[in-house]
DNA sequence: CAAAGTAGTTTCAAATCAAGACCGGTTTGA
DNA sequence: TCAAACCGGTCTTGATTTGAAACTACTTTG
């Protein structure tokens, strides 16, 4: 991963996040977190990545306060990555990839995993950024405002 | 960046994506993008990346049909990179790592920038996936269906 | 017409990554 | 009960990517 800048003084909370968990490997293991994953083995297995940068990653994600290490829930001796209230936060970051992903990187034929809720089997509706009164706004329609 | 997986045979929108956008810079491009940036030299200044990185990006997005270049607006004989309606519907994955980057990443002393819908002045809401019937799921409270 | 700006490409050293060997404990199963 | 397999890493090495700066060619400004 690129050599992160200067947390501290970066005031746009998009770069914040970015310089901590915007590498490839990060969210794809926080995908996997969500789908049950939670034993370093079993992270390996599905994402094929490194040993060494897996062992790196987890390190900085649970530095980060996005895992945590518990004991393993199997009863052996082993220990589990869990997600904290602060990782299970990053689910609409993950929903937001899988939707633009699902609308714009897949074709009529091209079958692609599908998210639904439990109670209903049904997908989950398509995320819109809203304003206060609930009505979506287009990104031309807002704007950032600066720290004082 | 690292080297890309076989992204035709990827089944899951998450890593799909990841796979083409999933680093630092092509995020944050797109983020100024939305504040309005379109020179290649703009996005340099404010992103402070090296130029060889940001031409290879850019490339890279302008293929994947992210941004478009079109000839300059103010008249003169240069280009402009340009979101395309694909593009523009990275807004919800922008907003999501703002969200999470305002809620988790900074203190109660520590000011940040904030995004707010020009109509009303005020801040977006926070984005939240829910079921077909409007209701807020969990992340436990979905799973996901691979293709048959 | 000179100086400054635009939009890159090239070069090269340094950082990061991927693959695999290695390692000390733990668990399984014959 | 003891060997084999599994777990969760670390270490080494070569390949890839990055960042910084120099260089280029064209355009605009003053």
């Amino acid at each position: 991963m690129a050599k992160r800048r200067d947390n501290e003084t970066e005031t746009c909370p998009v770069a914040r996040s970015l310089d901590l968990i915007g590498d490839r490997w990060c969210l794809l293991i926080v995908r996997d977190a969500f789908d049950g994953v939670r034993r370093f083995s079993e992270f390996q297995r599905r994402l094929g990545v490194a040993r060494s940068i897996l062992a790196d990653r987890l390190r900085l994600l649970v530095e980060a306060g996005i895992f945590e290490i518990s004991p393993a829930s199997d009863g052996t001796s082993y220990q589990e990555y869990v997600l904290t209230p602060k990782g299970e936060r990053l689910f609409p970051v993950i929903v937001a990839f899988r939707q633009w992903g699902e609308q714009h990187l897949f074709g009529p034929r091209d079958a692609h995993s599908v998210l639904v809720d439990k109670g209903s089997g049904k997908p989950l509706t398509v995320m819109e950024p809203r304003s206060a009164d609930g009505k979506v706004v287009r990104p031309w329609e807002t704007t950032v405002k600066l720290p004082r």
